[in-house]
RNA sequence: UCCUCGGUAGCUCAAUGGUAGAGCAACCGGCUGUUAACCGGUUGGUUGGUGGUUCGAGUCCGCCCCGAGGAGCCA
C-alpha cells in the first residue's frame, strides 16, 4: 500500500514533499496568494499556494474551492511561526475531489440548537475534534488500565427481561412477543461473569427513559463497569483512584494538543493522583450543613450538593457509606452501621459531580432474597441472580464510570452533550 | 412532569403599536503572509402556527407547536 501522510505527523516531515488528504475548513485569498486551512481528522494545517509556484490553472481551481470541499494537497512541509500549529504546507499541486455545496456551519458563531441539528457536520469543527479525540483516548486508557490488571472484557446484554435497578424508567421493547427492556447497566450480569472469571468489565451504552433535561444527563450514555470477586469496598476505592489517575495521565500525555485547543487548565488535571480524599456520606452531610445547605440525612445528593462538595477539593473525592434508602437493593450493608451501605461515589472536582458510582454487593442469599421481594421485583427473572449467592458466594464489589461525565470534566466543558458523537437527549433523537 | 426564558434573512441578532434592519455566509470585483483576514458592490423575509384586540401587530392577549436553561432522578 502507498505511504499515507497525516497532519499529526507533519513535524516529522519538515522539508519533505508529502500529500495530505482532507477537507477545507477555511480559506483566505490575497489575489496572488491563497491560504488554505485543511483538516484531515488528525489535525489542522495551513497550506499556502502562491500563483507563481503552482501555476494559473491550479491557482484558479483553488480560488473556486468552498468550505468543506474535499481535496488532496501536495507540497513541502515548512516550519513557520506564522502558521497555526507551527508548520505549513508550501503547495505544489491540488487535487480537488469535490467542490462542496454551501456549508451550513460558517466560521462565525452559532446557537446550540442549530449546531445540534447539524451534529453530523458539527463534529468536523475544531472544538468537537478535540473533545471527541479525548473521548477516544479516555476509552483506550480505561481499557488499557483494566487489561493490564488482568481484567477480562466480557460484554453484557442490551436486551433484558427486567430492570437492573427497579426505580429507574426503562425503555420498553418487544422480544418476539414478549416484553423486554433496554439495559440501563451491565452490572448484574457482570456479577455473574466475575464469579466465573474473577476480574471482569463491560463497556457499553446505558439507556434510561427518564425525562432528564440537564447538562449532566443523556438518555443514552456509556459506562465502563468493572466487577471484582473477593473484593471489598476499600479494594474498589483503591482501584477507582488508580484507574482515574491513569486515565487522566494518559489524556495529558496523548492529547496535549486537544487540551490546548480547549484551553483546559492542565494544572488542575496534573494534580490528580492518589490518594484521593475520602469522606463518609455522614461527614459530607455535615459539610453541607456547615455551608448553610438545607439538607437532611438520608436522601441522595442533588446537583447543587455535589457541586458544593466537589468544589471543596482539588482532586476527585470519594464519598462512601450512603444510606440504605439512597442506594439500590444489591448494595451490601455496613456491618458496623445498619443504616448505611458499603457504597461509594466519586465526585469530580470543579463542580463536575458524580463520575463514578459503585460499592460492595450483597453476598448473603436470604438477605438478597428478602430485598428482591421488598422491592416487588419479578422473582422469576432474578432467580439466576440469586443463584450467584447459592453456588459459592463471595464478597465482591464493582463500579461504573460514566464516560461522558468523565470526558466533560477532563475537557473542562460544561455540557456532556458534546462528549459523545451523537447524543440522545430529551426532545432530540436526530441526527 | 414542573419552573424560567426564547422563536424575525442560510446563521447570530436588532427594530416606543406606525415603511422589517445590521454583521456574517452566498454571489461579483480588488489585494503576494492571511490568522473568525480586509475593502467595495449585489442578492436574500408568509417575523413558528392559529385565533383575537386595534385605524394599524414582529411588538399586546388566548391557545398550540418547537427549542434552550434549570429542577427532580441519576452516571
Amino acid at each position: 500500500m502507498r505511504t499515507r501522510y497525516y497532519i499529526e505527523d507533519a513535524a516529522r516531515h519538515v522539508d519533505r514533499e508529502i500529500t495530505i488528504e482532507g477537507w477545507l475548513t477555511n480559506m483566505r485569498s490575497s489575489g496572488k496568494i491563497i491560504f488554505l486551512q485543511v483538516r484531515d481528522g488528525t489535525g489542522f494545517m495551513q497550506c499556502v499556494a502562491s500563483k507563481g509556484d503552482v501555476g494559473d490553472e491550479t491557482f484558479e481551481a483553488a480560488e473556486k474551492l468552498t468550505q468543506e470541499s474535499s481535496l488532496r494537497v501536495t507540497g513541502t512541509v515548512r516550519e513557520d511561526a506564522r502558521a497555526p500549529g507551527g508548520h505549513e504546507l508550501s503547495v505544489s499541486a491540488i487535487d480537488v475531489v469535490q467542490v462542496a455545496e454551501e456549508y451550513p456551519i460558517t466560521p462565525k458563531e452559532h446557537g446550540t440548537s442549530f449546531l445540534m441539528d447539524h451534529r453530523h457536520l458539527w463534529i468536523r469543527s475544531s472544538r468537537q475534534f478535540a473533545v471527541l479525540r479525548i473521548r477516544s483516548a479516555v476509552m483506550t486508557a480505561a481499557r488499557n488500565f483494566l487489561d493490564s490488571r488482568g481484567f477480562l472484557e466480557l460484554d453484557t446484554p442490551i436486551l433484558t427481561p427486567s430492570a437492573c435497578e427497579g426505580t429507574t424508567t426503562l425503555f420498553e421493547t418487544e422480544y418476539f412477543g414478549e416484553r423486554a427492556y433496554l439495559s440501563q447497566s451491565g452490572q448484574l450480569y457482570n456479577e455473574a461473569t466475575a464469579m466465573a472469571f474473577g476480574r471482569v468489565y463491560c463497556c457499553g451504552p446505558s439507556l434510561r427513559a427518564e425525562k432528564a433535561k440537564t447538562r449532566r444527563h443523556l438518555i443514552e450514555f456509556w459506562q465502563i463497569e468493572p466487577e471484582i470477586a473477593y473484593a471489598d469496598l476499600n479494594d474498589i476505592m483503591e482501584i477507582e483512584e488508580e484507574m482515574v489517575t491513569a486515565m487522566v495521565r494518559s489524556v495529558l500525555e496523548t492529547r496535549a494538543n486537544e487540551l490546548r485547543i480547549l484551553e483546559r487548565d492542565v494544572d488542575r488535571l496534573r494534580a490528580v493522583e492518589p490518594p484521593f480524599p475520602r469522606i463518609t456520606y455522614t461527614e459530607a452531610v455535615e459539610i453541607l450543613k456547615k455551608a448553610g445547605a438545607d439538607f437532611e440525612w438520608g436522601s441522595d445528593f442533588g446537583a447543587e450538593e455535589e457541586t458544593v462538595l466537589s468544589e471543596r477539593f482539588q482532586k476527585p473525592v470519594l464519598v462512601h457509606r450512603y444510606p440504605r434508602e439512597a442506594k439500590p437493593f444489591y448494595m451490601e450493608d455496613d456491618p458496623d452501621d445498619a443504616d448505611v451501605t458499603l457504597s461509594v461515589d466519586m465526585l469530580a472536582p470543579e463542580g463536575y459531580g458524580e463520575i463514578v458510582g459503585g460499592g460492595q454487593r450483597l453476598k448473603d442469599l436470604s438477605t438478597l432474597s428478602t430485598r428482591v421481594d421488598e422491592e416487588k421485583m419479578p422473582r422469576d427473572d432474578y432467580e439466576w441472580y440469586l443463584d450467584l449467592r447459592r453456588y459459592g458466594t463471595v464478597p465482591h464489589a464493582g463500579f461504573g464510570l460514566g464516560i461522558e461525565r468523565f470526558v466533560a470534566w477532563v475537557c473542562g466543558i460544561r455540557h456532556i452533550r458534546e462528549t459523545i458523537p451523537f447524543p440522545r437527549m430529551l426532545n432530540r433523537m436526530r441526527p
